[in-house]
DNA sequence: GTAAAAGTTAGAGTTAACTCTAGGTCAAGC
DNA sequence: GCTTGACCTAGAGTTAACTCTAACTTTTAC
């Protein structure tokens, strides 16, 4: 099967445009070209996936492209990129992390409001403590 | 007690510039000045404390200055802020899925180097079935 | 009282990641 | 054979969020 750019926009949920774009960039250096014309096939998608993942890891496009280039050296940067998906990992355990502190701080406004709501007025919560007050670095008085 | 612009941007981990540049963003509107000088103060934290989870959450600054000018507004706009606090709620709750499911797209790929280390090349691994292999839009073959 | 450090503003510059425009090619349907 | 729609490139424009500069004031330490 081949699919043309558009389709492979709608996949990744991006514009044409934002294709192009990764391309240009570089993220593109094995898809097939026919007449000019951009032709992805059943090969690419392992990549496409891994890209998608990547770029809704917030990982900046060049980092992405450091990887692009690894990746086409072969076999003599295996350990380079080993250690680039370890620190994904890492990164995905501190975002993890921190989402779950937020979490905590927004679900506490969340019932801050609906007691507000209840009583009409916030001036029966402006003073509740609030449990999760610390920031993550800690530095914030209480 | 009070505090001075970078002491504050040191709590946040983020530079002086830019708590001026959230200033004239119009994110405090509260905050304390003398001879010109801001001087923020234990009231200030509890701001503080949120402005920090709302923009770790990803929320743009101007999003942020709505909320702002919600709360300026008083009791009037609570419902309008709790609805703002609840599509946060969602977005964190989004954020943890999608989160977890480019962390198990990571784990495979861990494994797919460790293996490829062990081996000394990329080529046992190249076929290796993803068992992650489709995008959360699920629009892309596996 | 004076120098250095830290604060101020307005406004210019930077960066990443798109986003679009102009001017063109190409393949498909009528 | 000709229009329509999707593709192409180069390069300009946009947006968000800083980031810095210049010129000035205020505070702090000696």
């Amino acid at each position: 099967m081949s699919y043309s750019i558009s389709e492979i926009a709608k996949m990744l949920n991006v514009s044409s445009y934002t294709i192009r774009y990764y391309d240009k960039e570089g993220l593109f250096p094995l898809v097939k070209r026919v007449n000019g014309i951009r032709v992805f096939e059943d090969k690419d998608f392992p990549w496409l996936r891994m890209l998608n993942c990547l770029k809704n890891l917030n990982m900046p496009i060049k980092k992405i492209k450091e990887y692009v280039d690894l990746a086409l050296k072969g076999d003599e940067t295996l350990k380079a990129r080993y250690e680039l998906i370890l620190e994904q990992e890492k990164n995905i355990e501190k975002q993890l992390k921190e989402l779950k502190y937020y979490k905590k701080q927004i679900d506490f406004k969340k019932a801050y409001y609906e007691k507000a709501l209840e009583a009409g007025t916030e001036e029966v919560v402006k003073n509740w403590p609030n449990p999760h007050a610390t920031l993550e670095v800690d530095e914030l008085p209480k």
